[in-house]
DNA sequence: GCCCGTTGGATAACGTGTTCTCGTGAGCCG
DNA sequence: CGGCTCACGAGAACACGTTATCCAACGGGC
């Protein structure tokens, strides 16, 4: 139940523990997953004690989002610092998830962790909405302006942005697929494009 | 690591306590959710040792899938008998997903072991691909034919069905917002709708 | 300086999924 | 009939997320 400290609140030394606790646990999530990544364990590594773990991060899915959300920051810097060249949304929408998806898959037990916490995680955390804002930016064009924290420009209720959003569901779904070795990148691929040109056709 | 064994091969008594479990997993289920299905609730509920729980249901996750496949089955054989009347493809596959919706929502605790049991189950089942069949012979209007374990004639890799897996992969995921609280079903309705028009256009 | 509230460390305890151990009775083969 | 196998019951034991307990250290207001 306690509440999660305003990071702005925290001392040096607080941040720093923070700091250290999520790294361990990537570090450890990085090899062997989520089940590798055991409270306990991240607590003895980062050098804190278990209470001191759950003061920070009130279970352990709190922990993994904020793994996740470490690679999703990557990501995100990586798109804007390179945009897809792709001239049309669609391709441009695509190329964007096949880099993530490619990105994921050299850690498969991390992208395992995104998609749990992205259908798992209770409420709060909007993983999915920066995905689909990120696509949504990426398939109209407009990147520019600052990387993720600026999402004052987007029109979450329009067509475009709700068809965004469905392409990322599938996007979702398809990881779920080649993580559970039902799919290969390939496939995915074809998939996404077959529903991508329909979904964001016209924009 | 015991391998389940084929229904076929059980003696009456068998196939017996095996229903006897599903169906107390799936009444604690109802109220309570998957947290209320406890292992040993079911196990002493339904008048089997722990281990027996086991041997038959070698995983939690085992018995959430065996409890969701029944729902599925009622809601196959619901689609089945009332089959949607909308006269375009893409009106009839939003009216399968939305009777789903409902029904499901009636009972959210099974609609959360649901999704769950599709994002988490390890490989084996495909409660995904049987959802997919049906939307996809609901949008081309081929039913008639005797229920769900006929799946023969369905071409999985036609484009259609590539589209129509889409599809469905959009109504998980907004069945995850709604557990989440962030949807109501009008939305999804919505969204539903405009996903269903790009996709399913010319079917 | 001194006191108090909060932070953090060490550790035990609890809940629930899962595994293990052991004994018993029922079918089966010789 | 005697012994073998094996599913089953009963319950302990284990693993890990989570919570609780207790105490020392620190930091800010008097």
């Amino acid at each position: 139940m306690a509440v999660q400290a305003p990071i702005g609140t925290m001392t040096r030394s607080q941040t720093q523990r923070r700091r250290r606790i999520v790294q361990t646990a990537a570090a450890l999530a990085v090899r062997g997953g989520v089940e590798a990544m055991q409270m306990r364990s991240v607590a003895e590594r980062a050098g804190v004690a278990l209470g001191t773990l759950y003061r920070y991060f009130p279970s352990k899915m709190d922990l993994v989002v904020a793994v996740v959300t470490e690679e999703l920051d990557l990501l995100e810097g990586g798109i804007v610092r390179r945009p897809p060249t792709a001239d049309d949304p669609s391709g441009r929408a695509v190329d964007v998830l096949l880099r993530a998806t490619r990105g994921l898959m050299r850690e498969p037990e991390l992208a395992d962790a995104l998609v749990r916490s992205l259908i798992m995680a209770e409420v709060k955390i909007e993983l999915d909405v920066r995905i689909s804002d990120l696509v949504w930016r990426v398939a109209t064009g407009n990147l520019g302006d600052g990387g993720s924290p600026d999402d004052t420009e987007v029109d979450r209720d329009s067509t475009g942005y709700v068809l965004a959003g469905a392409l990322t569901s599938v996007w979702i779904f398809e990881l779920v697929e080649i993580l559970k070795g039902r799919r290969d990148i390939d496939e995915v691929e074809g998939r996404l494009r077959t529903a991508a040109d329909r979904l964001l056709a016209s924009f």
